[in-house]
DNA sequence: ATATATTTTTAGACAAGTCTAAAAATATAT
DNA sequence: ATATATTTTTAGACTTGTCTAAAAATATAT
């Protein structure tokens, strides 16, 4: 039995490492669990001694295979739980995730088998994000972000990186959406900003903005 | 924000308070959370601090206006959980009292809200309990114990006052639900068992088991 | 190669929630 | 009314997860 803070570094853990591909620094879990490096340090400890991350003094921290596999059901839980509440309770997509954020605690396998049934085994979350199977494995997304495409290239936005807050309601203001057709129209190299094509209008984003949207080319 | 542990405490208190309307002891409060008395103490005293229980020592303790509130909101959630596991994941009425345990603990009023008219404003939850109303109005159930019943009266079944698993799990196998019109047919006065007409059959049950069953009459 | 900056770990503290053992208050029985 | 039993509280300890401040290791720059 883990306790939720322990979910939710593996959780964060897992994040990182499919950023980056390689061990995470103290630092970088520190920053996105909102704590300090020694508090993650105390928790990486403990985390190594259960064999849920591979930790050497110094040298960073990755998931072992056990502790893959929980971040993972995890993750699982967290996607099943935010699709269930845009789809049957009407949220919106930008406030799901500070509820799933406490829903994916919640320690039942049988619970989220039927509610993955439920909801008609979906492949992925409001966001764009692949719902891992029961069996922990995970579609691998290669989708194409969209500070790497070229003027004249377009695709369909399908996945979005970021689940803060702000940055949902920013996509909803400028009607931006998952399922959305975009093609880069130009781009200004001195900041990297872009124009964009999208639902018969052209936009501007920053480069902030585009390193965040992933589409399907 | 109350942690988890004060609102299972609340919770508890509430529903000795239910039973008895008068303060409840330190002792019963332990023997309902599975803890020690000097945790209760310690618990109570905390409660009591914040105003959410009036407690006096030695004499026991009993919900404030504002502890009652919390409390009921809990018991809000907790039956609507059960009411949503049931009615739409097709779990058993004795298989959701565990996980609603959890479930009462996410916060978000929203949530709870757009859960309730998912379910179309239910009134009571699985076992017969009234749901309280979003602004802590409790339909006060004032149904009749099997026990406290003469030979040749009947009633359906609406409440079951024991949620643990076992007894539910008992009158599954008795193929006893809420609902069934129970008559009564047969009282042995030596040990207050009782002969009942349920379903086209007869079915002796002792005293332990009608104690927990409330029939409208 | 050395000095400086950055990252990471350790040491020591604290709050929450629990426990055991002992003391204090209250209830019960003679 | 006193002795005995029961209930409740306190004292002190432990675990979990966090923090600040200081020490140690590693990385970077000259
Ligand atoms: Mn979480
Ligand atoms: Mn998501
Ligand atoms: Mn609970
Ligand atoms: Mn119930």
């Amino acid at each position: 039995m883990l306790s939720q803070s322990e979910e939710n570094y593996l959780k964060e853990i897992y994040a990182l490492e499919e950023l980056a591909s390689k061990e995470v620094s103290t630092n970088a879990i520190a920053e996105k669990m909102n704590t300090k490096a020694s508090s993650v340090t105390d928790m990486i400890q403990k985390l190594s001694q259960k064999g849920l991350v591979v930790y050497k003094k110094y040298q960073g921290s990755k998931l072992s295979k056990k502790g893959r596999e929980q971040a993972v059901a995890i993750v699982r839980k967290h996607r099943l739980w935010e699709t269930f509440l845009v789809n049957k309770l009407d949220f919106l997509w930008d406030e799901v995730h500070e509820i799933a954020e406490q829903l994916e605690h919640v320690s039942s396998e049988t619970l989220i088998d039927r509610l993955d049934a439920y909801l008609g085994h979906p492949e992925f979350d409001p966001h764009g994000d692949p719902i891992p199977k029961p069996n922990g494995d995970v579609v691998k997304m290669q989708n194409k972000c969209l500070t790497d495409m070229d003027v004249n290239h377009s695709g369909v936005l399908v996945e979005v990186k970021n689940s803060e807050k702000a940055f949902l309601k920013y996509l909803n203001k400028r009607n931006i959406a998952i399922g959305d057709h975009i093609k880069v129209t130009e781009i200004e190299s001195f900041d990297n900003s872009m124009k964009i094509h999208i639902k018969e209008k052209e936009l501007v984003i920053s480069e902030e903005i585009a390193k965040n949207l992933y589409l399907n080319t």
